[in-house]
DNA sequence: GCGATTTGACCGCT
DNA sequence: AGCGGTCAAATCGC
């Protein structure tokens, strides 16, 4: 079962690759648009790349899939609770996971996530918050997300999300159904999930005022609807996953003042139906972010 | 009563 | 030794 979802992947990527290719043919005459169409195809490549590097990840991780706090090493993480100790928290420092950082006007991607800890950090003057999947326990999912305030643009939000989505949530579960997006889906079709609002929309600047509105304003949660755009700013950085695909996320939701409260709703937006359906490929996003920014 | 958030403590890495 | 990431008890809200 697992594997299939990679040929799947596999076979979308290798089609957009090629329609695009058939694309910078017909774009020839404009140096514009045959720039945005190498970057494309440059983020094809990466992306199967990936994909494959995430397949045979996975083949070999279906090994050992009894662990589920930190795919890295660690030798002997968590010591048992000694007498002394009431609580232990074992860290494994994020390492050959999925990592992708984002600018984002607001939190909010299609997942739910359950916040567990936040910390002020030493050179920010925000503190940072961190989230975990809510199904992490009951689904294995590992995804975890860090957000945190851009010092110099308190209303931009710096989230990077560690890991890929293995969950499968039910409030996301129903896009689907959407048109463009059903099962199967093909991640490459760029229009569908725009229509769905997430980036297109957003292209602007902010059409998310909504979003933002709540966010900035008492971190309340949002209808659950809509948002999405502002989110897919720009990919401050991608690092090529070891193994797991990434995650792309979209819109978000709340905000949460100097020092605490950060909500993390769920519902599901379009957006969602990318990460959901794709929890893991970045570089659409990469190519969507370029592509609404030029 | 249950689930989410808060917050201080723990612990590994640099 | 300090910093950053995670844990888990306590607290809060629905």
């Amino acid at each position: 079962m697992s594997m299939a979802p990679y040929e799947q992947v596999m076979d979308d990527l290798a089609k957009g690759q090629q329609f695009a290719t058939q694309l910078q043919g017909l774009l020839r005459d404009s140096p514009k648009a045959g720039h945005i169409m190498d970057q494309i195809l440059h983020t094809f490549s990466r992306a199967i790349h990936a994909a494959k590097a995430a397949a045979a990840a996975a083949a070999s991780a279906s090994a050992s899939e009894s662990e589920v706090t930190d795919g890295a090493s660690s030798g002997g993480k968590r010591k048992p609770a000694a007498g002394g100790g009431p609580r232990k928290a074992c860290r494994t420092r994020t390492q050959d996971s999925s990592v992708v950082t984002k600018s984002m006007r607001s939190l909010e991607d299609g997942q739910t996530w359950r916040k567990y800890g936040q910390k002020e950090i030493q050179n920010s003057k925000h503190s940072k918050a961190y989230f975990r999947c809510t199904h992490k326990y009951d689904q294995q999912c590992m995804a975890r997300r860090q957000a945190q305030r851009c010092d110099d643009d308190p209303d931009t939000f710096r989230v990077t999300y560690i890991g890929a989505h293995t969950c499968r949530d039910p409030a996301a579960a129903v896009a689907p159904h959407a048109p463009g997006t059903a099962a199967g889906c093909h991640l490459i079709s760029f229009a569908p999930a725009a229509a769905h609002g997430t980036t297109t929309s957003t292209t602007t600047t902010n059409s998310n005022l909504v979003g933002e509105d709540a966010a900035t304003g008492s971190g309340l949660l949002l209808p659950g609807l809509k948002l999405e755009g502002g989110d897919l700013e720009e990919v401050l950085s991608s690092r090529t996953p070891g193994s797991s695909a990434l995650y792309g996320g979209a819109a978000a939701a709340a905000a949460w003042p100097d020092q605490g409260d950060v909500t993390s709703t769920l519902q599901y937006g379009g957006a969602g139906a990318f990460g959901v359906l794709f929890d893991g490929y970045p570089y659409l996003e990469d190519i969507l972010s370029y592509d609404l920014d030029h």
